[in-house]
DNA sequence: ACGACGGATGTGACCGTGCACATGCCGTGA
DNA sequence: TCACGGCATGTGCACGGTCACATCCGTCGT
């Protein structure tokens, strides 16, 4: 039977050590995998802390190592299902690697919401940073806030070399816009989205990419704002002029608009407008038709972001880098243009 | 100019205790909001603060106060629409009100996965937890770890009083139900969420509890996984007996799935079938038809979740109780049944 | 046979903050 | 005039780990 143990406190090494009969030091060894404990100790240690139901204090681990173990995330509209993917996949690789992940979503992209929100992870001590928001206005601001931890962020154009995951969102565009050219469209316009997200940027880049190595006579992108809303009245806008074939939507929330504003013109997909979004979104191969678009593997997106970062943090940690290839896939939302 | 500091760490309260000529608590009574100070003290204070970039040490503070000021969320399914809305609701109610979130999702919902989470976020020292869920294993688990923090879900039965939320999914459900039947449908499907989810449950219970009310002959419901994928299988096997006018779906991109299966099976909606849907995702109003479907305010519910658990914390937090309508939304696909 | 060496373990300080208690000062009432 | 109380502030310790260093003991080489 056991002593009586202090009520009140959970355990610490010193309950354990006592009860084991060895002292702190013996607990923190067995606790950190350290080499040179006897076996048998180890498992009288180990049976204690069973018994116990120690569990280490991270706050005064923290303390002694000015270690967090923790990664921060300034996501906004992580209600999507793009950024809410790669949040899930990191949480998940963090996790499994020992760290903790700790988020932060900003509504509003304005200077104050980001301040805010870096501010609250920063006093947190996170040891590192994702970002899935407007980049340029997030950097800006940790440098005027002088945060000075690694960070990632979700897409590249190259602007931040070294820092940003080679998602090859340029490739992916530009596939997109090949394969509307292919099927003979020269009038083809691009629902780009907001200006100061770094994956807009790439898609509308790849798309003008693409279309001028083809010499296809390129329109001004509309910049939209990710939602099928937006993508509705942009819709309406664009048909009442009609004088295009087909449309590359940034996203494929904005293509669902692109469609509903198409039929309710009068108009059939893709007989008349051919469409295709980006994202490839569970609900895109049932929308009606089901839209042609470009996947992107979010959850790998999420996992090389955390190894990217722990690349920086362990050396020890595995290293996805790499490109990741985005992929076309061809539903009933594209056709060739009717004369 | 201020004499050496030390480089490498980062500054303490002694740092600033000493560069203001006051005692390290002084410091600390500052920072606390500790009424008998003088403001001139104060305001010296707070000055070498602002100078040396102070912030405070959390795990410092967590270490001697026992407390981390963290919530944790256990989320299966984090990358939908409805959840990762409440999410966000939540990590926003949370900071406002000086705490910290942490998340752990759960890929698979077995017992395994839903304790490696629960664990992760104890290990932290969480002070509360949000369940969004299967719930009943969730506190099966919870038990079994011995972890006893105050915890909310996201959903209610009435099963767990004082720790649910009180949105009222049965009576949405009714609604939609109700709303099936006064057009004239008397044979009416209900496709259900997930068994061991209370969202599913509850909806399901309103389906029942109408119907029966109503005196309408009820058949069993279909269990499905809240997946598009699913509504169109689903949709599917139904069609090859089309014994019924109307489907109720649990939820949005099930309905999604159903109309896709529908509309292949050469069908028109809603003339030869009625869908509503549940949660009033930002794409249902663009799906073909519009989706009638029942609006759930999913940021709200994530805020009043904070304030719930916040209460058991800090009994000055205000109180959002109450319970919160969801409003049924009439599009597109639903009307009167042909004959 | 004896000292060097290394494995196994113990001792004490320290990380940055908050708490309990002590102290000095000033105003006030008997 | 002095004891008392409350304000403003200081002193030292505790929180639960880790780190640097010390100690003990057995083995091995010469």
């Amino acid at each position: 039977m056991p002593e009586e143990l202090h009520r009140g406190r959970p355990p610490s090494i010193r309950d354990v050590a006592r009860l084991a009969g060895v002292s702190h030091q013996t607990v923190s060894r067995v606790l950190n995998h350290h080499p040179s404990i006897r076996p048998e100790t180890k498992q009288r240690v180990l049976d204690v802390m069973a018994e116990l139901q120690y569990k280490p204090n991270r706050a005064a681990r923290a303390l002694v190592t000015s270690r967090s173990h923790t990664i921060g995330i300034l996501s906004a509209s992580s209600t999507w299902y793009g950024p809410a993917s790669s949040i899930a996949a990191i949480e998940e690789a963090a996790r499994a690697a020992g760290y903790w992940v700790s988020t932060a979503n900003i509504e509003s992209s304005d200077a104050r919401s980001i301040a805010d929100g870096l501010a609250h992870l920063a006093a947190q001590g996170i040891e590192g940073l994702v970002v899935i928001a407007p980049q340029v206005r997030v950097f800006d601001t940790l440098a005027q806030l002088s945060i000075d931890v690694p960070y990632v962020t979700l897409q590249s154009t190259g602007r931040a070399p070294g820092h940003a995951l080679s998602v090859d969102q340029i490739a992916g565009a530009r596939m997109a816009t090949r394969h509307l050219i292919d099927l003979g469209h020269r009038s083809i316009y691009h629902l780009a989205g907001p200006q100061d997200w770094i994956e807009a940027e790439a898609r509308m880049l790849g798309f003008l990419e693409e279309m001028s190595a083809r010499d296809v006579p390129t329109t001004a992108p509309i910049l939209g704002d990710w939602t099928a809303d937006f993508g509705y009245y942009a819709g309406r806008e664009l048909l009442t002029v009609r004088d295009f074939t087909a449309i590359f939507s940034s996203n494929d929330q904005m293509a669902l608009g692109l469609m509903h504003a198409i039929r309710d013109a009068g108009l059939e997909i893709p007989r008349d407008v051919s469409i295709i979004g980006f994202d490839d979104i569970p609900e895109a191969a049932h929308f009606w038709p089901p839209l042609t678009t470009v996947r992107q593997d979010f959850a790998e997106l999420g996992r090389r972001c955390v190894a990217l970062l722990l690349g920086d943090l362990d050396p020890a940690a595995p290293d996805y880098r790499g490109t990741i290839t985005p992929e076309l896939v061809v539903r009933g939302t594209t056709g060739a243009p009717l004369f």
